[in-house]
DNA sequence: CTTACTTCCGTAGTTATGTACGGAGTCAAG
DNA sequence: CTTGACTCCGTACATAACTACGGAAGTAAG
């Protein structure tokens, strides 16, 4: 039983790439993927190197690229272009830490605040929620704004 | 010359808060910050505990929770559910943690492979290319879906 | 009173990444 | 030839957190 992995309907391929049919479509739509024409009857056919390009866009994806940039990344496809690619990951690993150190900054106020709240003995006002009002602590921290977002 | 830090306009009161009026009129509509009634002609007025509550949404919001989680801590607002308070932070800061390690696995795979390319001689295809293209390495790497976002 | 600025209020648009729906066409099996 | 599954295509919905628009009404200055 060889699976012929040309020809593959949308529904086959959209399988095999481990993806919804309509994401497929999305993506075509996008232009991340190419549409191919119709060969005989009315239905378009994919093939292995359709399913690739979905992993491609999969694998940057889970890197914290947005798909604008996966286009991006798709133009330097052929491997020639290896200073234009390492350049968008080096930009892509800038915001990556930016918001590493974001979290950090929230890591650090949460776990302060979560520890004041375990602390407190007596008729205390709850430290976290005394902290949110006036919020002089919080006032400047974690302002990164350069996209990175891992959904 | 003393502002009155009682009824403010909605303007005054949103550049006091540091928000734009369309925010404010969109927390009230969420239900974060209360509509106060017309006085004395047909235009609302605000004080100086609407300020402070901006501030409380402004200061969770950089600590990563939502409007939804929000709207949750405000009803805990007069500190008397330390409990309640600290479980929701503690929720938070676990979050925030995965994300941690989420960013971390993407940190680790971008600058290996940036250096990959740095290390690159001679006629090799752009190792970062290929590396997306075939993605076994990529494959399982930063699959975090517990929420937390910094826009 | 007029003019210029606010406010009010409902509705709609934005961004990113998809998901869902509905009707029409096509394909393969029986 | 019918049946059921699949595809095609356009459009709409989902989410979060705003942001913008447009027209009516109120308010302040001159
Ligand atoms: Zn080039
Ligand atoms: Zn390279
Ligand atoms: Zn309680
Ligand atoms: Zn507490």
């Amino acid at each position: 039983m060889q699976i012929n992995f040309e020809n593959l309907t949308i529904g086959v391929f959209a399988k095999a790439a481990g993806v919804n049919v309509e994401t497929i479509r999305f993506y075509q739509r996008k232009g991340l993927l190419p549409e191919p024409d119709k060969p005989y009857g009315s239905i378009r056919r994919y093939g292995e190197a359709d399913v690739t390009r979905v992993r491609f866009v999969k694998s940057a994806q889970r890197l914290g690229f947005s798909l604008d940039e996966i286009a991006e990344l798709l133009r330097l496809e052929d491997g020639t272009h290896c200073e234009e690619a390492s350049g968008l990951a080096e930009h892509k690993l800038k915001d990556v830490r930016e918001k590493m150190a974001d979290l950090a900054r929230m890591e650090a106020v949460l776990s302060e605040l979560v520890c004041a709240c375990h602390a407190r003995k007596g008729n205390v006002s709850c430290p976290l929620i005394v902290s949110l009002q006036d919020g002089t602590k919080l006032a400047a921290s974690a302002r990164g704004s350069h996209g990175v977002t891992t959904p």
